[in-house]
Parts: structure tokens; sequence; C-alpha cells
DNA sequence: AGGTGACTTAGTCGAGCGACTAAACTCTAC
DNA sequence: GTAGAGTTTAGTCGCTCGACTAAGTCACCT
């Protein structure tokens, strides 16, 4: 491809990126219901016939949205449970998220009700939630042998991601009662299963 | 009251109701943002001139069919745990409709995405999830004493309550993978541990 | 029989929507 | 300097929306 092919191209991901940043800031401002072309293109500094140049519809504009986010999601969980450090470390920096990323939290479940009522989007999350499993299935197999904990990997592994998911949701509506005391407990249990691990040489 | 007017208020609440049943099922059916006057009339069996003459707005109308919905969810939870039958069977009631309540669970998600834009819809549900809460804390502070559970109370019932959640969002976009590993290890798990607590007495 | 209030219908209205486009602008290549 | 492709603007269009209402119907009370 000639450089100004190449140019091209990277300008048209530009201006697709300026949209798809407004719509996740409008997701977080207002939700997937509040989003119209008008107001879309205005926080993305742009025209709104452009929507319609770009992404063809609001439907395909939300398609790609999804997409994108849903890729940073999966790289972002494959960052920190893939990375070198101990099982400890992570299970620390995952809760620290839990607890704090609200905006993030509210972009992912905005996208969620938006698919709700789309069997193609509905497909992407669940897709996108079964690599995530995949992920943590990886990451506590393992933890679950050293641990010797009396829990089949399945359930674990269901538990972990659904605790988080309904910590996610009680956030979106201002709920944060029990959160820290939970995420405390979690770190505490896991400290003594370690420190029991380590001493019968697992 | 006389009884002209008592009949004039309960042909008042059948109707409400006839419209307030009708939004339930368009949740389930398209969700939230899917309902209009007209298409809301319709499913109701009436003209949409009635929702303005009965509810004065579409959002009064939301404002009531979660006040509505919440009630009745409330009522089913305490129904549910202040019952007088073992723990471990409302534990296994709790755990199936878990599982199957798909419909329900519908209405309730869409309710919550409804409201977390809307400040008073979202107060609405914290308040709702203040009661759930002190109803699972009364429910599960004696299961705790009794099975010696080394966790505390709020960080207990926030575990019980958010992987609850976790679940019936997970079901909305058709992800059923794990879950009844989950049940059946919680339902095995306090089985055991209810089988250990007689044992030493308690 | 008539008055009154509750209820219902069949609209109307202004606003905003998504989809789309003609025209203009910009940049690059020749 | 011009042609062409990409980009952008400033709309338009038909449709649907929520809010609202005039007019009609019904039931009850006097």
């Amino acid at each position: 491809m000639s450089s100004a092919a190449a140019a091209i191209q990277e300008n048209r991901a530009r201006t697709e990126d300026r949209f798809l940043d407004a719509a996740e800031r409008l997701l977080v401002e207002v939700g997937f219901a509040g989003i119209t072309t008008r107001r879309l293109a205005e926080e993305a500094g742009a025209n709104h016939g452009l929507v319609h140049y770009y992404f063809g519809s609001m439907e395909q504009l939300y398609v790609r949205v999804l997409e994108r986010f849903t890729a940073r999601l999966i790289a972002r969980q494959r960052g920190l449970y893939s990375s070198d450090i101990p099982f400890a470390e992570k299970w620390r920096q995952a809760m620290h998220y839990l607890v704090t990323d609200r905006e993030y939290q509210k972009v992912w479940l905005e996208l969620q009700a938006l698919a709700w009522n789309r069997p193609e989007l509905r497909s992407r999350v669940a897709r996108i939630h079964g690599e995530w499993r995949a992920l943590l299935r990886e990451a506590f197999g393992p933890v679950r042998e050293r641990l010797d904990l009396d829990i089949p990997l399945d359930a674990l592994v269901a538990l972990v991601m659904t605790f988080n998911e309904g910590v996610i949701l009680d956030r979106a509506s201002g709920i944060t009662a029990g959160h820290r005391e939970l995420r405390d407990w979690t770190e505490e249990w896991l400290r003594q299963r370690e420190r029991r691990a380590k001493r019968s040489g697992r």
C-alpha cells in the first residue's frame, strides 16, 4: 500500500476513534439510550452527517464501540492475569480496579444493556465473556492446585466472575455497601491460604 | 369513602395495573429503550392518550413500574428468607430461582439500566438494595454463627448478593457457563458445613 | 331527565430523530 | 493548474416521539 493510501487509512481511523471516544463518554454521561447522531457529533466536535459517512448507521457505530471496548477489556484482563507477578498481587490489583474504575465499568454495563435486546451484540458479549472465563481458568487453575481449594474450577471461576460483575452492577446504582469488606476479606483469606500452602510445602 | 368512590378507585387501580403489566412485558421483550406511549398502549389494549391521563408522563410511569416491581421483589425475598424452613432449603430455593427465573430477572435488570441515568430511580434502587441486604443479614447472621464461618457478616452478605446479581447479569446476555457448577457447589458446601456443625453440637 | 365526573378515543402539535445527499472544501498526484 | 478522491458541511425528508386536548361516552347521583 502506498504511503498516501496508508495516510488516508490512518486519518480515517483517527476520525473514527474520535467518534468512538465520544460515544464512550456519552455512555458514561447519559447512557446508551441518550445517544443520538447529533449529540454524538457534537461531543466528537464534528458534523452529524459524518456518522453516516464513517459508520453507515447508528447500529453499526454501536457494533464498533462494543468491539473496540471489549478488545481493550480482554487485553487488560490478559495483562493483569498473565503477568509474572505473584497471584496475590494480581488479585489485589484486580480488586483495586473493581472498587475504583467507575467510568470504565459504566461503559461496560451500558454496552451490555445495549446488547441485551440485539442478538448480534449479545453474541459478541457472550464470546468476550467466554474469553474472559478462559483467561481466569488459566489463572486460577494453578492457584486452586497450590492452595488445595475444595471447589471445582468451573465453580470457582464462575464465583469470581459473577461477584465481580455484581459489584460493578451495584456501583452503577451508587451502591458500595459491603464491597470494601468483601475485598478486604478476599485478600486476607488469600493471604492465609498462601501461608498455609507454604507451610505444607506446596 | 362511599362504595361508588371505592369502585372508582378500584377501577382506576385495575387500569393502571394493565399498563404496568404491559410495561413489564415490554421490558422483557424489547427493553426499556424500546417502550413508547403508543407501543405501551397497544400492549395494554388501550389508547395512548391514557398514558398521560393516568400517569402524567412516561417518566412517572417508569417510577410506578419500578416501585411496584421492587415492592414485589422485597416481598418475595422476605417470603423466602423469613420462612420457617431449614436454611439449606431456603438456599436451595433461592438458587433454583436464580438459574430459572429469566423474565423476572430481565425486568429487574432493565429497570436498573433505566435507573442508572435517573437520580430519583437510582435512589429507589439503592434503597431497595439496602432492604435486601438487611434481610440477608438477618438470614445469614445466625447461619454464620452456627456454621462457624470465618468471614465478616458484611463481606458474606455482599458476596452472596453480588454473585447472585452477577449470575442475573450473565443470563441477560445468554451466558450460563459455570452457573450450575457454582450452584451445585454452594449446595454441597452448605450440606457439608451443616453436617460438621451438627457433629460439633451447634 | 339532567348534571357531573371519570374515562376513552381520535386526533394534533412541535420537537427531534436517523438516514441521506448536494455542494463545497482540501489535499494529493500528475 | 487541474482532476480526482476523500472529507466535511449544511441542510432535507419522512417518521416517530411525548405531551396534550376537544369531543364523545358512560355511569352514577339528585
